[in-house]
DNA sequence: TCGATCATGCACCCATTCTGCATCATTATC
DNA sequence: GATAATGATGCAGAATGGGTGCATGATCGA
């Protein structure tokens, strides 16, 4: 919203609210009170003579034609978004502001070395680093909170393909990796298949959880059922439960072990090797823009520098 | 400016400046103050990151980027335009305000039945009218100080099928009749043609007039060379003239004899028939507007209902 | 019935932004 | 080359818009 918004502030509060559908979660994103977003869509409904919202229960709702305006607004809001990036492009300009979101791995591990490259880059630049999950991403990217977010495919309510707000690129394939005692019987070797671990221990996180779903299905691809032992919530409890000898589990390789002592971490081999997909998502449009394509290529290298050099600072 | 524009207003300023070339034509147009001007401009840079103009002389120009900035943007108000339009559709509503503008025949004899008529059909609009030359139409319309304007095609120094600004829907073919004093030898005929007026005197507009341009257009059409023996500006002039039995001359039938004796209107026949195309000019994407449809709608019957009636009427 | 959840109105306050005037730079005129 | 005219801009002051915080009202669940 501090940007350089050329598109009244209203209708991207107005596009916020279709999001959340309670003016109080409005409020949380955008950085108003709730009476301010209040009055700003009755002045919104008085200046374009159209009624957006009716009252529904002890909410609001909106109506017809506040859903038509949203839904079109889409398209409005692509145009600025490709304008703005062709005229910082074709006069080699940067914005003052640029915000970034991601989840929890992703911030640690991409977006600060990104917000410290930019800092020397672009100095002039004031950057904003948000942690959040998926859904709070795109929230926040509606709300113009931030302008380029790094998510794990497949894991929000968004599907961001067939949205016409957003736009993505991959970043990495981000793949499992198996973590076990040192002293387990197959740490010294240098990959390992799931087969082979089949009836060892496992450690993983609640049922339910993305990451669960991404553990079953790793081993329902090769066909096995894997006896699982121990849940944990956080990473760093999963890998302390390993280092304790109370099982095996899988980690993401963009997830560092840590100054974790007693556990290694080993490539999948075989087929059906689990990885899960990180993509960066931003404003339809905005794609071009001199900064977000110099932040992409900051983020590739970095990814793929993560990726290959991981296995061997670790061991 | 008033309108529901969500589209940021400076941007608007910036588009009106682009036309006019000067902060104080733009401050004389957009109704602000120069020095209001000069800082939304100021403004619009920081908040952009972007230089978009420089100091020329003692005036300012654009710079490349604001001229790229300044083009961009008719697809981005086109777009907007559009998605109000629509909106409005869907919901049966009409926006609360309603600018016209028009040259001075238009003004009187369309314009006003036309704000007439909508006071009674939708009381709830508040409708301005403008008397203003083509030219000074569609840097209104730009302006966003009028939505719809009537004008003399080819008559002003935009080109309206180009342009990507506006779109355009004639009205009607306003044809030229031969004005001449009732004592007249010809004043009985129900019709005359251009030769057989070939040596009268003529009464017409001082050269370089538009309508001087009609007037030797619509001779050069049958081969004639008039004899030129008056000149005036206003056309209550001419028809004095007429009236006093000076000479002859031609009018368009939009505009009205009023109150004078002794003159006589005539409809021209045979080849040549001399006319000029009167049109309607909106900002591109508000065509399909409620508002704007209607209108269009009861300009065109009272335009058909003056073009047959008046002669009747007059005689 | 009571508490919780939402939205909204109101009083107040702060920030943005406009106006009017003075000033400065540049160009035209005599 | 002096002087007037034109055009842009900075500054002080004022007004308007829009924000916050709190109180209120309405609805739903327990």
């Amino acid at each position: 919203m501090q940007n350089g918004c050329m598109i009244d502030p209203r209708l991207t509060t107005l596009r916020v609210f279709a999001r959340t559908g309670t003016v109080g979660a409005t409020a949380e994103l955008t950085g108003y009170s709730p009476s301010a977003v209040s009055a700003q869509l009755r002045e919104l409904q008085r200046v374009l003579g159209m009624q957006l919202l009716t009252k529904d229960g002890r909410g609001v709702r909106l109506t017809a034609t506040g859903r038509f305006l949203v839904t079109g607004s889409d398209a409005l809001m692509t145009e600025w978004e490709r304008l703005r990036a062709a005229a910082l492009q074709a006069g080699d300009q940067v914005q003052s502001h640029f915000g970034l979101g991601g989840f929890s791995t992703a911030a640690a591990q991409l977006l600060a070395p990104l917000a410290a490259a930019l800092r020397t880059s672009r100095p002039q630049v004031e950057v904003q680093v948000l942690e959040a999950n998926p859904d709070r991403c795109f929230d926040l990217l509606v709300a113009e909170r931030i302008d380029l977010a790094v998510i794990v495919a497949m894991q929000s309510q968004t599907y961001v393909e067939e949205d016409p707000r957003f736009e993505q690129t991959t970043l990495l394939n981000d793949p499992l990796d198996v973590i076990l005692p040192s002293d387990h019987r197959l740490a010294s070797r240098a990959t390992v298949t799931l087969e082979e671990l089949a009836t060892e221990p496992w450690i993983t996180e609640a049922p339910g959880s993305t990451y669960h779903s991404l553990f079953t299905a790793a081993f329902t691809a090769v066909g096995v059922t894997p006896r699982i032992a121990h849940e944990a919530v956080e990473w760093e409890t999963q890998i302390a439960f390993v280092g304790a000898g109370m099982g095996v589990g899988l980690l993401p390789r963009l997830a560092p072990l840590g100054s974790t002592e007693n556990v290694t971490r080993l490539r999948i081999s075989g087929q059906g090797q689990p990885s899960r997909r990180i993509v960066a998502a931003v404003r339809k449009g905005s794609i071009s823009s001199p900064l977000i394509k110099e932040s992409l290529g900051i983020l590739q290298r970095r990814a793929k520098r993560i990726l290959t050099e991981r296995l061997e600072d670790e061991v």
